[in-house]
DNA sequence: GGGGGTCACTAAACCGGTATAGTTTTGACC
DNA sequence: GGTCAAAACTATACCGGTTTAGTGACCCCC
């Protein structure tokens, strides 16, 4: 195993000084084109590869880009947007010859830190901001770090922008996003359900700190009212399995449960059919369930559940695009990518007639069918 | 925003050698007691933090771990190993200031590339091998680009070690190996329905060249036919939930079909339930079914998932222990964590009694009840 | 034919650490 | 008090790139 060239190696063979042969590579001007052929003919013969590591100590840069995740790892494991949204982002960044370093931490005292280590240690040149909260810290964090991030959803505009110097009206937050709006899917959802005959609808959602799942109870609640329907009962839980059945425990217990009951993930809603079956109530006919982000497993579960398509994967793609761009240039604008929709299965019919397990159709809503659904 | 404080700020405003500094820091002899802590003292008053970059540079280590996955994105994200297998990695690399990278990729061809960069970049300074296949080809590159690695269980043992230059009689895989036995759980789980009364099984694997598949294949096969039963149908598939459920369909719809399923996941496990409801047939009366890794889903979908537990949380600690100290020390043990185990939930129970959906127990078994099923 | 400007290229500083050779200080011992 | 070795510390080369200042060579033009 002989050792690794370098660019003295090049410029050796090449017969001419290193800081030439960094020029050649890095298309700048000022060589020769045949110097220039010449010396990539010797780099592709040596299979000369750069360092990164003596790159990034003359550039200050890395070549690689941050994401942590601030979720229990029971979690992590259960639903599946990080995965795809991590996938999305490789797709990406590895044709980019950039790498994507991962960081997971439990609770928020450890969070800061990574973000601090990976910024004084130059390990990442940006980073992703996903799971977006309310007034999140972590805005002003990265800010007054001087890392570059791409937000994942619109931040909250605060007034207070801190040290705003330009008094343009320009939105307060200070790095550009990509926006995937679930809006267009929640009220698609509301509408679905109100006009099943649904009145007494629960929204069981994720953490209340985070803008999303405020964003969507706004949304369907919104839209129930507008529906005439009374307003949802609304239940916090983690975005965990355990939490989606527990919740909906509670709700069946409740003297007049829920018809319906929305779920702000697929592995709750999964969970909540579990428990609806195991007390012998049969889905969608005594009880109508929803999911969101439309996981694979959504399809393929009795009865399939109608759930809100939200496309991680191409997030991560454009996230990515967005981030590398910005660390590129230092700036990207901020990118809508096609809204959420409904996508209706089987886990969704119209409401009971009475309020005991009666089987009788109310409507001309048509019964639920076959697994693979199609869009709304 | 100043400037980060160097090394060299460090020795001025501390009165000595920039190369005393390094001393000090790294814990070397040769620095009397009293200038160490004054170094100290001043490297915490300017918050002085090493550049990792300039490190990397001199030292020839990245400070960070790889990880190649060869999965389909989509499938990465129905089957939660890998979740929860790097939030056990992150747990012991953030406590040691180290960062996972992480690929992602589709095809073999663009993998090894992945494994080539890494290498030649020096973007990591060891990788873990996952999804270990038989002869496997990343062993023998990984071997030859000298890039240390740990893998998740045994490779096999190949004859022809290239160029062992010792003629010992060590195992012929080169790289430590932490071995998470699934053979008990298996091999429980093959008692356990053979106990039921199964004698038609069904057994729907991973991708054969995986060797996790088919060492689970051998050990199921193994053990019913010691039980006296029939070898099992096997159906090899790609781990994603389409197929688990394709595969579901294909076997009912045989002239005699299975009256237990065993899955190589529990999202197909899952999906596989959904086929048997769809068809009117319930589980576990008409059908038993059974799956692996026991995620969180499979306690709360109904009915609760027999599955085989693995812990890949535990398994990605002790990876990422035994590849850092494999990294730091240039050899570390072979490490076997507690085997996975059966544990019995509510969607196995004994053999139908006759071919037709009848509602008889048929024995003393104890019919299947609540959810939070207990190991076996 | 000498001044001025552009182009191709070289030499050397620099990024921020680590490692090594060399120099001074300290201390033990006779 | 002189000798010698160990301990403490400095100076500097080095890792492998990028970048800047500087040097010829060449051409243009009055």
């Amino acid at each position: 195993m002989k050792r690794k060239a370098t660019i003295t190696d090049v410029a050796r063979a090449a017969g001419v000084s290193k800081g030439l042969v960094s020029f050649a590579l890095n298309d700048r001007p000022g060589v020769s084109p045949d110097t220039r052929d010449r010396i990539l003919d010797v780099a592709r013969e040596l299979d000369y590869r750069p360092s990164l590591s003596a790159r990034s100590l003359s550039t200050r840069t890395s070549y690689a880009l941050g994401l942590v995740i601030a979720r229990d790892p029971e979690i992590l494991g259960a639903d599946p947007f990080f995965p795809s949204f991590i996938a999305g982002v490789e797709r990406v960044l590895s044709t980019e010859g950039r790498a994507l370093v991962l960081s997971v931490v439990g609770d928020d005292a450890h969070e800061e830190t990574v973000y601090r280590t990976f910024t004084s240690d130059s390990r990442v040149d940006g980073m992703f901001l996903t799971d977006l909260r309310h007034d999140d810290p972590r805005i002003p964090l990265l800010q007054s770090l001087g890392m570059p991030a791409v937000t994942l959803g619109d931040p909250d505009a605060r007034a207070d922008a801190p040290a705003s110097a330009d008094g343009s009206g320009r939105p307060a937050h200070p790095f550009p996003s990509v926006v995937l709006d679930d809006t267009p899917g929640v009220v698609e959802l509301a509408r679905h359900l109100a006009e099943l005959g649904h009145r007494r609808i629960a929204h069981v959602i994720g953490p209340r700190r985070m803008m999303h799942a405020t964003r969507r109870d706004a949304a369907f609640a919104g839209t129930l009212a507008q529906a005439g329907c009374p307003a949802p009962i609304v239940v916090e839980t983690d975005f965990t399995a355990a939490e989606g059945a527990a919740a909906t425990e509670r709700l069946l217990d409740l003297a007049d449960p829920p018809t319906a009951i929305v779920f702000g993930n697929d592995p709750m809603a999964i969970a909540g059919i579990g428990i609806a079956h195991e007390r012998g109530l049969r889905v969608p006919r005594d009880l109508s369930v929803a999911g969101f982000d439309d996981s694979e497993l959504a399809r393929y579960v009795f009865p399939s559940v109608t759930s809100v398509r939200s496309d991680p994967l191409v997030w991560g793609e454009q996230a990515a695009r967005t981030l590398l761009q910005l660390v590129a240039t230092g700036s990207a604008d901020d990118v809508a990518l096609p809204p959420a929709r409904l996508v209706v299965r089987a886990s969704t019919g119209p409401v009971p007639t009475s309020t005991g397990p009666v089987p009788t159709p109310s409507g001309p809503v048509p019964s639920p069918s076959g697994r693979p659904g199609g869009a709304h």
